[in-house]
DNA sequence: TCACCGCATAAGTCATACTTTTCTTGATTT
DNA sequence: AAATCAAGAAAAGTATGACTTATGCGGTGA
């Protein structure tokens, strides 16, 4: 047992096999820019030296990243970080990676204008052609947020929720793809910028009037009210980030 | 030169080497539902007979599969593969495997709604922050609609530039990860419903007055522009699909 | 009936040899 | 001197075989 425990903290293993973790290590490395187009990027031998790893790992987890986009392999050429442009930034891993690089205001004021594009179009789907369990949901999650209010709940926790469930009502499959930004976002929101604007009773309110319109079947309704949701997010972070102000949209 | 030509038709091959090939094969596969989570998956051994490969391409292949979250393999158990919920959809790869699959009206419609969640709200983001080579851009592909309206140019291949041009304004990384899905849904829609109706003398001027609110910087009015383009082309794909009418949002 | 142990299995890791592609270099030709 | 071509080298791609590790399953005993 005590073996099993060296050993792991002597490979930095978080309890990955070895392909993982070379692959978290190499993706995070490039993610955070320490190895670029120009800076070039190990040969497979040294990254065997390097990790003290046989070529098949090494070539394994290479092979994930460039499955991801981080990457390109070409015979006698070598290995090459690929341009930013052609990464797969849903990927959940490149996610993790960007955010563990910076998680700066810009970043998540990106993070935002996407969830700016997707939810409020999510919020009018809902409304649209919810089921029943999904509307259920929703109401669900309002309820969190005012026994959150009381100090019965978790108020971010059931922030998330909330979102969670718009997004999952879409019955878009693509716009599923959002539930781990969203969150992410929120997370990270609330570290940030130190007010959080989520455990008051006015945004529990406010949240209310968005689940209302989505169980009324009111998709535009819906969608606006989500719209002003997040756009109030919004502007606190382009404002704590020192961006010009300019009207909503 | 034959020799190459005959060792391709041999392989079943695109110029590809053994491991992309198996890769997507085995993609497509998963994607169009020849294996499921109920249906399991090979064994290694039993992929190395089927393409008469070595472990090492397989287990390479199977890898970007699982980077890619269509698979999880774990020891005694095999390799099995995962509910479409975490697959990564907005992948390049996946999405193609996907377009193969079925390109029904559906799936168009689920594109378009993506698209009018994204576009809209990056013609207001590039009406607010374009650059002048980025507007530029967006002003040329106008003419090119224009000019295609014309006789003398492809007014498909306008339709697309601009749709990029805009997507690319908007200065947020995970929204230019969409430019691929509007491209492919622009090329799809026209072959699903013949009736185009980008090339129209109307379309073209709807398409410039977006470009004009973008250039002009006004942002709320770019969005809304945006957004009823692609609303024309979504009520289009909810006819055709048969789909309930309901009011826009 | 249930808990435990050991075995079988399939993926994970390693080492090594060989192949293919492609860049470099330098000799050959014009 | 410039262009062309051929030989060599370098790095990824492929193949093979052996060993390791995790884990599901069935049998054994309490």
């Amino acid at each position: 047992m005590e073996q099993l425990e060296r050993e792991r903290a002597a490979s930095g293993g978080d309890g990955l096999n070895v392909t993982r973790r070379i692959a978290n290590d190499l993706g995070r490395a490039i993610v955070t820019q320490r190895f670029t187009a120009d800076t070039g990027f190990p040969f497979e031998s040294q990254l065997c030296e390097q990790y003290g790893a046989s070529r098949s790992v090494v070539r394994e987890a290479v092979k994930m990243l460039t499955a991801k986009g981080l990457l390109r392999a070409r015979q006698r050429a070598g290995t090459v970080v690929q341009p930013e442009g052609s990464w797969n930034l849903l990927d959940p891993d490149v996610l993790r990676w960007l955010m563990e690089r910076d998680f700066s205001i810009d970043l998540l004021i990106d993070f935002t204008e996407m969830r700016m594009a997707i939810e409020p179009r999510a919020a009018g789907l809902a409304a649209n052609g919810a089921s029943g369990p999904q509307r259920a949901a929703i109401v669900k999650a309002i309820d969190r947020m005012f026994a959150a209010e009381q100090g019965e709940d978790d108020p971010l926790e059931a922030d998330i929720a909330f979102h969670r469930a718009v997004i999952e009502a879409s019955n878009n499959r693509f716009m599923r793809q959002f539930t781990d930004l969203s969150e992410a976002t929120l997370r990270f929101s609330i570290r940030r910028t130190n007010a959080y604007a989520g455990v008051s009773r006015a945004s529990a309110i406010d949240h209310r009037r968005v689940a209302n319109a989505i169980v009324e079947g009111n998709a535009r309704g819906a969608s606006s009210l989500m719209r002003e949701l997040i756009d109030g997010a919004l502007r606190l972070l382009l404002e704590a980030g020192g961006h010009p102000a300019h009207d909503s949209f």
